[in-house]
DNA sequence: GGTTCAATCTCGTCT
DNA sequence: AGACGAGGTTGAACC
């Protein structure tokens, strides 16, 4: 069977459609009145009221309320549930290992519970995040600017990683630094801590270039900038070009590509 | 009514539901195969499979794939949701103006579909963080040390805010970064850029300590520390005082009051 | 409205 | 298993 629901069922029944459901490794959802614990990396507890539970077979357990998107309480994939009776209430546990962790609800009016099992085999196609930008960046360097040849990604420094590192037609070092959204103050100080990264090194690649008398140049590369942060840059000498995060997904790629 | 469900509905059934549930502010759960369409901050599609859809009075609008405790795509609340059927299908939109974004869902076969008014007027009551941690260290100083004095919370540099500023016994300034968690490289790195910004600081106060030769000194307060960041402590000079989040929570605490 | 920062962040990725 | 960084982060507090 694919899926079962009951309406208005005492604890008894309710348990008895939890083991089943587990049993069947599907998918739970209860709309009951409850009562929440939660020990582990924080401490919490939530009294009584009517809430929406889900309960996934890779282990993740949702609390929801009527309010936000995100669960009052939760556990993450891998979690252990565990469901028994105690009195006239259904218990329900989830409990987690590394770090150690116990959620329990204690259920007491149940509207409806259900289970199912979900067919479902497609994931979710997605773009304009920052790593697209920067594959579409080496694909396409000219779109920094004429002459603009990438060397390195995620180049390791004292305070992080520069996004990409190469150089312009001069022979100058660039420092590239993308943000996929709107950038601002932050993005700005996280290129300057950058570029004094890259003065204080002592490489035989950055000795060369400054024996050369080469530049370094810092860019901030986004689809927009903020008004503090443009200011900014012009008194420190970064650079700003402007480039939208693609938004193609992968799935319109491939039948572009089959195209020709 | 405070609930309904119907079950194997046709599309129409359905959205009938789903006016009666928005008329009535209650919140929706549907079990169907569906696909799904967002384009807003980033884009994003996903192909036909069985979900479950919750969607909540505030707007907020879920869809859970059967893995993960975030779901697949979302609106945030006060979205607008919108509903109408289009041939044989239901079409289930959400609407959200700054930023612009739009999720469309197309409904194909509801297993179950419902709407619940949820009865819950409590809220979470939470221990175990950051802030817990800051309001402990300024009602008992000693936990730092013998003659710690708090002076400011949250005190402004040009790289973010110092968690607590204090003076120590021989009014050397005290530089307090909080951490709920086991602290890492990065907290390291954050609080020796707190003490470099004072540094270049000109600031009256800051001008006499150095003129009476004070020392400032930077504390990491955090449950425990990481080995690689142990070590860069000790480098910088920076010291490590452990100190757990509380774990106490507010009714707890109240109780413990009424008793005396 | 925006801006900043913590979070039981979650989740992927890499060591 | 631990560490690190991005995220349509979310959510809250403050301006």
């Amino acid at each position: 069977m694919k899926y079962k629901i009951l309406e208005k069922p005492d604890c008894e029944k309710a348990y008895e459609l939890v083991e089943e459901a587990m049993r069947k490794r599907a998918t739970i959802t209860l709309f009951a009145c409850c009562k929440v614990e939660y020990e582990g990396r924080a401490l919490s507890q939530l009294n009584w009221g009517e809430r929406i539970i889900l309960i996934k077979p890779d282990g993740s357990f949702l609390i929801h309320q009527d309010k936000k998107v995100e669960p009052v309480n939760w556990q993450p994939p891998k979690s252990k549930t565990r469901s028994y009776l105690s009195g006239e209430r259904l218990i329900l546990e989830s409990h987690r290992r590394t770090p150690k962790e116990l959620l329990t609800v204690e259920v007491r009016q149940i509207q409806f519970i259900s289970y199912a099992n979900m067919e479902d085999f497609e994931e979710l196609e997605q773009a304009g995040y920052e790593k697209d930008m920067s594959d579409m960046i080496m694909e396409r360097p000219h779109l920094i600017e004429e002459g603009f040849t990438p060397k390195t990604r995620e180049y390791s420094v004292e305070h992080g990683f520069i996004d990409i590192l190469g150089k312009d037609n001069d022979g100058n070092l660039m420092v590239l630094e993308l943000k996929a959204r709107k950038a601002g103050v932050s993005a700005v100080k996280q290129i300057r801590r950058y570029l004094q990264d890259l003065e204080n090194t002592e490489n035989d690649y950055l000795k060369e270039c400054k024996a050369q008398k080469k530049k370094i140049r810092g860019i901030l590369v986004a689809p927009s900038i903020m008004e503090d942060a443009r200011e900014m840059i012009e008194e420190e000498g970064i650079e700003f070009v402007s480039v939208e995060p693609p938004r193609e997904l992968k799935r319109d790629k491939k039948v572009t590509l089959d195209a020709f």
